[in-house]
DNA sequence: AAACATAATGTTATCGGTTTCATCTATAGA
DNA sequence: TCTATAGATGAAACCGATAACATTATGTTT
């Protein structure tokens, strides 16, 4: 009864022709087999017009024959470089894994880089130890969403070693920084703003790790400028850092409810933990909007399906990893190694789950 | 007004270091500078019970003073391994990339690997270019989604060539071949059952691209092998082959529209494609589950969230993940060549996108 | 003290390419 | 006809490590 029509040319193909073991080809034996030298056939590759036409046909042939698959590791070892990006991903964020890493992906495979990827989870320690691997793996270039704190000293010798680096997903302060982002607290600033325009004063902020993650602590600082500048105190109490995940946002929320004098609105900085604040909420059989206004961060594609539809802060995901990919590429390539910097910027996209505050 | 405090820290010390370019050392650089041989330096790092304590400590030191990072191309290179693993993965999926994916990462780094990702996007020629430059860089072993059906007789070689290949996000009939899945026939045929026990008759497929993908087709047969069962006929015009993406969904569900006599209920067999029909369907007035009922396919996270709640099949992909890296690890390292096959299992979960045919 | 095992280190070939420099044709210009 | 020059190829060093084998120093056994 199962579909095994699908499968069985697949299967019959290796049943035949399975056995043993083909020891990979390498120039050399091109080369002898061919009645050249190994120069000639390493330039019959990658410089063709040094090479007669005639020879050349004839040591593709041989290759093809021989099943030939070049060697990146020795190729970039005797040329000094190397084909491989390394993209330093912070914790698992779907938001970028979802649509920044392809972007990249894309726009490194067009040019003929592959990409490693490493996950720091937010540890400082398995950030380094990935910055490590990357290095030893000569990664030709190294994309960075931002950097843990604590690594600080640590990142200047990237920079020092002249690898190429660019930061991503936000803005640096240095100017001898590259980097394609956008302006994390301008974004949070607005977004409060917008909140505070909603009659809201009393405002909850659910906030990525900012003691690491410099990223979040834009976003606390745009938190505090747009009530600063509507004239509303700070209440420490009304912040909390969590790590983006759905969890973390539902249960961080039923602590924003014991509060004496709760938030009529929560600007969770992350739309992972905003969906995760509306099902705390819905739990505790309260209403997004009518009992309390939640705003997200990301516009992640589902912030759209959620019930209610999220409002929230669009970021151009893709569009950022496409070019933090070409800038990097062409930092790579290019001798110019002026200072690149790039700001996209972000629309606060209005929906349904922050409401004016009744009373 | 700018957060410039979290950042002026590292600025300040890249400012102050910022210098000419440090050419990276070698271990004999680093061995002529400890008064040893390169072997001795190599065992050090490598072997160091076969190095006097004192010696190690001073080749260390010196190491760290020079700054010293391993060179991965060079050391596979002659100890002819690799410590990169390549994984395909098909188009922008996002339950792939966002769970699967990161519990690959995850025990790759664990164990010491680095990590190639290459997205096909459908596409059997660029599938190709990408398992070769995987094959050029010697990855020590393959994470193989599927496969276009179009390379079947390119992907043969692959297992030929003793590459560790291990399959996943679906079953393979052939036995020679490694996989980690779940039975994609299975969960659909049952999900499809549980729409006909609704009272559901007239069910659309809205489903990838079953033409190049076995996962698909799985999925296709299990879907007629339900209506099969219940004695109802197969009609071609209720199968909708989409790639999987909101925008997909969302037009192809207006198409099951303008049928005469039109589906009551809709399998769309990925969330994405299911969340995109709903919305397609509440753009056209009608309401879910009410008016039509919809199910989907992965339980990704926001599955849960959209509204209605989608009733849908839980893949396990995280879990799926791990194994399947772990599994690829096994081979690597072991000598046993067993293959290795594990079924994992899905659930059906009922939510409420799906109601009882009223008539 | 001779014989031998063991520990620590050095020598050198090798991995699979690239690249510089030298060599050898063949054609063009004087 | 002789030299200049470009075109095609080869020889060999090199990239940065590893590993088999050789060597030397140290300690143990009888």
């Amino acid at each position: 009864m199962k579909p095994v029509a699908v499968i069985v040319g697949f299967a019959k193909i290796i049943s035949l022709l399975t056995g043993g073991t083909v020891a990979s080809a390498t120039m050399k034996m091109i080369a002898s087999a061919t009645g050249v030298s190994k120069a000639t056939v390493s330039r019959a590759f990658h410089a063709p017009h040094l090479v007669d036409p005639k020879t050349r046909l004839k040591i593709m042939q041989v290759a093809e024959q021989y099943n030939y698959v070049y060697n990146a590791a020795a190729g970039d070892l005797s040329r000094k470089k190397s084909s491989l990006i390394g993209v330093l991903v912070p914790g698992p964020n779907k938001s970028f894994f979802g649509t920044s890493l392809i972007a990249m992906q894309d726009k490194a495979q067009e040019e003929g880089f592959s990409l490693v990827i490493g996950n720091t989870k937010y540890d400082c320690r398995i950030e380094k130890k990935i910055v490590e691997q990357f290095q030893e793996h000569r990664v030709a270039g190294l994309i960075l969403t931002g950097f843990l704190k604590s690594n600080e000293v640590y990142f200047y010798n990237l920079v020092r070693k002249d690898i190429p680096c660019v930061f991503t997903w936000e803005t640096m302060a240095d100017q001898g920084l590259n980097y394609v982002g956008f302006d994390n607290y301008d974004a949070a600033f607005r977004i409060t703003d917008y909140l505070v325009g909603l009659k809201h004063r009393r405002i909850g902020l659910l906030v990525g790790p900012y003691s690491k993650i410099s990223r979040a602590a834009s976003r606390l600082e745009g938190y505090r400028a747009a009530l600063k500048k509507n004239g509303i105190d700070f209440d420490p109490q009304l912040v909390k850092e969590r790590e983006p995940s759905h969890i973390e946002g539902k249960e961080a929320v039923k602590e924003f409810l014991k509060i004496k004098n709760r938030p009529t609105a929560i600007f969770a900085a992350s739309d992972t933990l905003a969906i995760g604040a509306i099902t705390g909420l819905k739990e505790k059989g309260l209403k997004v909007p009518e009992d309390i206004s939640i705003a997200g961060f990301d516009d992640i594609e589902f912030a759209a399906f959620c019930d209610p539809p999220l409002t929230t802060i669009r970021v151009p995901s893709y569009e950022m990893g496409k070019l933090t990919m070409k800038v990097l590429i062409e930092m790579i390539r290019g001798a110019s190694s002026q200072i690149r910097q790039y700001d996209l910027s972000t629309d606060l996209i209005i929906r349904n789950s922050c409401a004016e505050l009744q009373r």
